[in-house]
RNA sequence: GCCAGGGUGGCGGAACUGGUAGACGCAGGAGACUUAAAAUCUUCCGGCUUGACGAAGCCGUCCGGGUUCGAGUCCCGGCCCUGGCACCA
């Protein structure tokens, strides 16, 4: 038992008080988990306008670290709020269960990767439950549940007919040692993970989503997106990459045929020199075949590809290139062109050949430099001349046309245009758009995630599995080596099938989907989860679509978002819902970093890295409460945090004070009515009631929409300042004023830490817990106040701050400056110009 | 390398639209209460200079320039840090 101690003195609403209650989280925080759950209060209740919150759904690695508990605190503080306001809020979790860490684990602690994935999520949710986050847990889905990827194997099919899926040769990362493929993760350096050994490429048949047909829409779609950051939808722009050009075909000397290049520089054709083919080019081959340079080309072509993923891209790689001994034509000159394959040639990007102009591309002039090949200058800049033979620098801004035939004098932007309509007109090329943008390959060479379900006959080629025989169920009994291609390969139970359209002996698809295609639509699953005849119900789908606020780490910023938003509009064309995009709102949050214990830099906190931090602990000896505070008041959301262990303390520090407040004010506002607004105030019981307003009125604001949880929580903080420093009187407008404070104060924060204030709530007399009542309204008239400071300044320094009526004038605010000792020293007599912010600020200039 | 973002006290951060730089909190100092400690309460807390002790002045938001009556905020050029780069999710 304690004493009140000092707290009381001089307040005779807290005088004499023994506290017998001192905050005490863990039971208090059991309790309202059960009461929430019991009272099925965190499902959509009936009237309001629906919102769709969503946060992305987390891997289940084992345990949440800091990062979860920051993107879930900022989802369920967002949830609680619009409870409070009476929408109709669907908030439901779930588990992005296949990947890749399942099978590490498997085959290092010889677990299952189903059983290590089902215990992880066992354990997760209990701690996600122990935070007090507000979901709808009849709405949860895991991915690797059959009834869950069935419909995305179903989607696949769909994808299929409409020729949105293809198979195509692709390179995968190979360790010729452990005789496996490799994630870009488990590549270090350009060696194996596991056994150190060099890493190769290996070409595979592999199978794509034709994301590129969306290229288009998903970009306009950038545009009509004004919920979300802008930073994202530029990323998402650069990512797409569309450029307007022109496609240009060049003859080959001496045979048939012709290489075709996109180029944005169409305008510089008459000064292309030579031909630069990427290593994965089928020319690159084909014209060196039989010849003397087919060994050294074929040698090099091989030394390049097998290396490409790593070396292309690093600061020190070299660029090279070989001859191949053929030339092709200038379709404007007639020139001759030496064609070259060159290691930094992308296959991926417009037709892996590119017209090498080295007056204006820096790349292809040092290209030229080394390997002696012609520069000529087509555009000249302004003011300037170049000479060919010198020049260091290549000229890539617009000029005047010069060596370009009968096109000299005319301006590059004009050109640009004109040598479109001459190449067209003379059929050696036409305008043309390219992107960036790469298919999207989804086969995994892995054996946890969902299997491709299509078949392979030796008769009718690749066969889709019907529709009544999905799922393709993953096999259990599979043995996971770390060796070999497919996993469920080395199956033969799994591998051999009869072919649904022959009947004749069939193999399956071994290889499963990149894990992006779960949380492609996952979103969509939660508004129908137990649907056993459809992916989901289309009338849930648009009663509830789009999310109306999505949350997650800024590191998705591309792939996952934009994968989310070609799922959305495939499924759309095929009538499954009425919505294009799947998220209307957007809020990235910052990462939490550490330092990288191996590295000694300050890193993304994740389990490969070795820097998470455990909440568990903090949870366990402050409460859920206080790690919710402590994480939101950090920092603001979308700013990378970087991990301290010192601050907690005083997030507890604070609920402590709160609940201290509570308890030694409830019974001297025990049964008063919070209605101070008709008595006569005094001066300290109006400007209690004023914070108490200003207060409302600033975590309304950071609540909606900029959520920045830290100011809120900082001005919570100001008016539990201003409660202790109040002197009641015991009057009851006093009363009124303090019982008013009270509630808004704990109707405020609950949001972010939801049991203590309930508790609180419930301590103060409420049946009715603090979800169910109504957010707290700013009263208008308490805000303002009579007088307001207005800062003075003398030719931009700060020289005093005033006070004046609020209703005064420019004239009379100068007067009562001037009246300002300081300010009359430094603005002497000779006021020139006097700059007025109304309510603000006055400099005066001399 | 390419794309995107960030840099403010000892620390996390605040300053929302160009208008008082450092709110709120952490850490720290001093004091009150206590036999003592913890807890709690009061108070100080960017640097420098002056001070008749009320205060006043100068410098200060990564660095260098610029625009403006006024710049942490806008513009130009650097440096450093972080995320993503298509098989971690």
């Amino acid at each position: 038992m304690r004493r009140a101690g000092v707290a009381g003195r001089g307040r005779p609403w807290m005088d004499g008080r023994t506290v017998e209650e001192r905050y005490q989280p863990r039971s208090i925080e059991a309790k309202w988990q059960r009461i929430w759950e019991e009272r099925g209060l965190f499902a959509p209740r009936p009237g309001g306008e629906k919102f769709y919150l969503l946060e992305m759904f987390p891997y289940p690695s084992g345990r949440i670290h800091m990062g979860h508990v920051r993107v879930y605190a900022i989802g369920d503080a967002i949830g609680r709020s619009l409870c409070m306001k009476g929408r109709r809020v669907l908030h439901p979790m779930g588990w992005d269960a296949f990947g890749l860490p399942a099978e590490n684990a498997a085959i290092q602690h010889r677990t299952h990767p189903a059983q290590w994935t089902r215990e992880n999520i066992a354990y997760m949710r209990g701690q996600l439950r122990r935070l007090g986050l507000s979901y709808d847990w009849s709405r949860e889905i895991a991915t690797c549940d059959p009834a869950y990827y069935k419909w995305e194997q179903w989607i696949f099919l769909r994808k299929l007919e409409r020729g949105l899926a293809y198979r195509s040769d692709a390179y995968v990362n190979w360790c010729e040692h452990c005789e496996t493929v490799l994630a870009n993760e488990q590549v270090e350096g350009g060696l194996c993970w596991r056994c150190e050994g060099p890493v190769g490429q290996k070409r595979l048949s592999q199978w794509f989503l034709r994301i590129t047909a969306y290229a288009e829409e998903l970009l306009a779609g950038c545009d009509h997106l004004p919920g979300w950051p802008e930073r994202v939808l530029t990323m998402q722009r650069n990512w797409i990459g569309k450029s307007t050009g022109a496609e240009i075909d060049f003859r080959l000397e001496g045979r048939d045929g012709a290489i075709r290049v996109f180029t944005t520089r169409q305008d510089t054709l008459f000064g292309a020199t030579f031909m630069s083919l990427a290593p994965e080019h089928p020319l690159a081959v084909e014209l060196t075949r039989g010849t003397a340079c087919e060994a050294e080309v074929k040698a090099f072509i091989d030394r390049v590809v097998v290396q490409d993923k790593f070396r292309r891209g690093a600061e020190d790689y070299e660029k090279e290139g070989i001859f191949t001994g053929a030339y092709c034509l200038n379709p404007m000159t007639g020139g001759r062109m030496p064609i070259y394959v060159a290691n930094f040639v992308l296959m991926d990007y417009g037709t892996g050949a590119v017209m090498a102009v080295p007056a204006h591309d820096q790349r292809d002039l040092d290209f030229a430099r080394k390997y002696g090949l012609p520069v000529i200058v087509v555009v000249q800049p302004e003011g300037a001349r170049l000479d060919s033979p010198t020049m260091a620098e290549a000229w890539t801004g617009p000029g005047v046309m010069v060596n370009s035939g009968p096109y000299d004098g005319m301006t590059s932007e004009a050109f640009k245009r004109a040598i479109v309509d001459d190449l067209e007109r003379t059929g050696r090329g036409k305008a043309s758009v390219n992107y960036r943008l790469k298919d999207w390959g989804v086969s995994r060479q892995r054996y946890w995630g969902a299997p491709i379900p299509v078949i392979h006959c030796g008769r009718d080629g690749i066969v889709p599995v019907p529709d009544g025989d999905l799922p393709v169920l993953l096999p259990t009994d599979v043995a996971l080596t770390g060796h070999g291609v497919s996993p469920l390969a080395s199956l033969e139970s799994f591998v051999h099938t009869r072919c649904p359209k022959c009947g004749g002996a069939a193999r399956r698809e071994t290889d499963t989907f990149d894990t992006f295609m779960e949380s492609s639509w996952y979103f969509l699953r939660y508004l129908d989860p137990h649907n056993d005849g459809a992916p989901f119900d289309r009338e849930k789908a648009d009663a509830w679509m789009p999310v109306d606020q999505y949350i997650g780490g800024i590191e998705h910023a591309v792939l996952h978002l934009l994968y989310a938003r070609f799922f959305t509009k495939v499924l759309r064309d095929l009538g499954l819902l009425g919505a294009g995009e799947p998220f209307g709102n957007l809020l990235t949050q910052g990462m939490v970093r550490k330092e990288n214990p191996k590295t000694g830099k300050i890193e993304k906190m994740s389990k490969s890295k070795g820097n998470v931090v455990d909440p568990e602990e903090l949870i366990e000896r402050y409460g859920a409460d206080t790690a919710r505070l402590f994480i939101l008041f950090a920092a603001p959301p979308e700013k990378d945090l970087e991990w301290s262990d010192t601050a907690v303390e005083g997030a507890f520090r604070f609920l402590s004070r709160v609940w201290r407040l509570v308890a030694q004010t409830r019974d001297a506002i025990a049964g008063v009515a919070p209605t101070p607004a008709g008595s006569a105030l005094t001066t300290a019981q109006a400007a209690l009631r004023r914070r108490v307003h200003q207060t409302i009125k600033r975590v309304s604001d950071d609540l909606d929409g900029r959520f920045h949880f830290n100011t809120a929580l900082s001005s919570i903080m100001e008016l539990t300042n201003a409660l202790y420093a109040y002197e009641d009187d015991g009057s009851p407008a006093s009363r009124a004023v303090l019982r008013e404070a009270i509630e808004a104060l704990l109707g405020c924060l609950h949001p972010f830490t939801p049991h203590v204030t309930e508790e609180l709530w419930e301590a103060l007399g409420h049946d009715r817990t603090l979800v169910e009542t109504a957010w707290p309204a700013p009263d208008p008239s308490a805000l303002e106040a009579d007088d307001i400071t207005i800062v003075v300044q003398v030719n931009g320094r700060l020289r005093d701050n005033i006070r004046v009526p609020r209703d005064a004038t420019k004239e009379q605010v100068v007067e009562i400056a001037l009246a300002s000792e300081n300010v009359r020293r430094h603005a002497g007599g000779a006021v020139k110009k006097e700059i007025y912010v109304p309510g603000k600020l006055l400099n005066l200039v001399v």
